[in-house]
DNA sequence: TCCAGATATGCAACCGATTGCAGAGATTTT
DNA sequence: AAAATCTCTGCAATCGGTTGCATATCTGGA
């Protein structure tokens, strides 16, 4: 716009050369601090604001990260991305942030926007187990850091902010099994995803430790929605020799179901135990409340933030930390104590 | 880097000017389209990227929206905001998301952040009813475009999308006296901001209307959270004459409270009905379900976004658009249903 | 054959901040 | 007094794409 002032009107104004403007207001030890406040002063005085693409064009540097997820409307993404955005814009960076929805062709697309737009690093949770591993090398072969979190790619030997699921699972079911349960059925998502293949496996260690047969049978696959919950609660209920508990992969449908069950006259935890996945605000407000793993969405979300924000400010490098795996406590709650006095602490929160 | 290639690179390699490959590659009709096709296909083998900021530098545009929240991890923001993203990202723009986590100082700060990235417009929905009317100048006054969402400026002639939130206040009060209801609490947020204010507002107009006279006392303040609700609850118990009903101004008050009252022993809707407001999930999955607002959250991001966008690729102007009300349905749940047979249909979603 | 009009391409000046290098002036050293 | 050193400031090129204007080539018509 017309009304834009430059350095060199700044400059020209003082005599000066912009060169000399442009080292003061980046505080420029050779620039004598006189002429500093002088320069300083008349920047403020004519509401000078740097031009960020000059700027960026010539430093060939954005302070500008760029955000992937699946979706950003659920309690732990929009949880871990606040915390991004808070660690960031403290750094002075910026968020960009897309959403794949879903889709491995706009998940690709995404990661194009992104390094087009130049961004300084990336954080990114996937969307599927695809080629994106692939996609990401227009990225990471241009030095620009990737740390990925929650949803992250198996076997890669990118940086990677998780916690172990198969273990939290594992200690869910083991709690279950504690508490008198042998049919255990597990509701999980996509297993190509890494965190509900994950979970189900730690799922199946358990049952194995337990000496229980894993039954194929007992574990279903849905999108994991409160839509979705009456359909499988149905089939769960339809299954020849009811099952006694459920482990879902997540908070949503284990409270759709549980309120599927008791429509339908059961009582929880005595005719069938609900455990759930994440700790979100419903599982804590149910009736019962349920037991759950508690996801730590701001801690993973700071971390992976911390991490890339030191790398790109040179504090530390990213290749000295492959993997960091973050506690996810077990959260014992009604939904699932079938005994009485039990050596398990209820958990208050 | 220096494998970055350039339109100069691609120019020399085909002997053409940069200038050429620059019009090629926007699809100016006045290059030829076999000198368009050579152009497209050695850009594409070569790697090319263009460089936004040097576009940006000549353009004086970003194709960047800015996006100003007071915390993005709620049910209502993250949907809102997923929506933005979606039409944002459709039409070729990116999204840079800040939160002022309810400082106004960290408010304003982010205002300035966006207007130095030079975002091409701004979607904010307001921490407060602060000074901040003031700051948005610092983009009107330069013609920036700001569409406002859920907590708008009040008085202001900016665009906004919103809701008649009294309107529903005004009928979720008038369902609960249908249902003999005589003592209803009003537990509201902070009243400076616009959305509260005017729930209270529609929430005296219908106690008016049906000749109950308002009662300071019943009208309690909270910040909405969940961890408050315990105590909201014991004040709503010990109260001289026992509310009847509790209309709360979200849906997660509404379900944490209703939790407390269950754990007193009350039965709801019974001893008291409750009621929340913005059908977030858990209003649905709660048992008693919970009677609510439908507060149209992906509806009011797409249609900020739209307008938005609208005006910036100049398909219509802003001007035109003052205030967008969307509409909200009274959604009729058990926790309010007091008498057997009413005339008020049952939502079951 | 000559010229008007289209069509296609190039030239060169931007946009605004950054930075290597040079150099003017002031200060200290020999 | 001359030389060396230090402080501070300016010159001018650079980042890479965009765009107004000029120019070259070609087409068809008089």
């Amino acid at each position: 716009m017309s009304g834009e002032v430059t350095i060199y009107d700044i400059a020209e104004k003082l005599g000066l050369s912009a060169a000399t403007v442009s080292r003061a207001l980046k505080d420029n030890p050779a620039i004598n601090s006189n002429t500093k406040k002088k320069i300083r002063a008349a920047a403020e005085a004519m509401g000078y604001r740097s031009n960020r693409f000059a700027s960026n064009l010539r430093k060939r540097t954005t302070n500008t990260i760029g955000v992937v997820v699946p979706r950003l409307n659920s309690n732990f993404m929009s949880t871990a991305i606040s915390a991004m955005e808070k660690m960031a814009s403290d750094a002075g960076y910026s968020l960009i942030i897309v959403q794949s929805l879903e889709s491995p062709a706009k998940e690709i697309a995404n990661i194009r926007t992104l390094f087009n737009s130049r961004v300084d690093g990336l954080m990114a949770a996937l969307s599927s187990e695809q080629e994106t591993d692939i996609d990401f090398r227009i990225l990471t072969d241009r030095g620009i850091p990737v740390v990925f979190f929650d949803q992250v790619p198996s076997g890669s030997s990118q940086p990677c902010i998780i916690i172990d699921n198969a273990q939290a699972a594992h200690a869910i079911t083991m709690h279950l099994i504690g508490q008198g349960c042998k049919r255990i059925v597990h509701l999980t998502g996509n297993v190509k995803r890494f965190v509900y293949r994950e979970r189900l496996s730690g799922y199946k260690m358990a049952l194995l430790e337990a000496g229980i047969p894993f039954d194929e049978e007992l574990v279903l696959h849905s999108d994991l929605t409160e839509l979705s919950a009456p359909d499988i609660a149905n089939r769960i209920l339809e299954m020849d020799g009811r099952p006694d508990a459920l482990f879902a992969a997540n908070d949503m449908s284990a409270a759709a179901c549980l309120t599927a069950f008791r429509e339908r006259g059961l009582s929880i935890p005595g005719d069938i135990a609900v455990a759930g996945f994440n700790n979100d605000p419903i599982s804590r407000l149910m009736q019962p409340n349920i037991t759950t793993i508690n996801y730590p969405a701001y801690q993973i979300g700071a971390t992976a933030a911390t991490y890339l924000l030191n790398h790109l400010t040179g504090k530390s490098s990213l290749q000295a930390t492959n993997k960091v795996i973050l506690h996810a406590d077990l959260l014992v709650r009604e939904s699932t104590m079938r005994l009485p006095h039990n050596d398990q602490l209820r958990s208050v929160f």
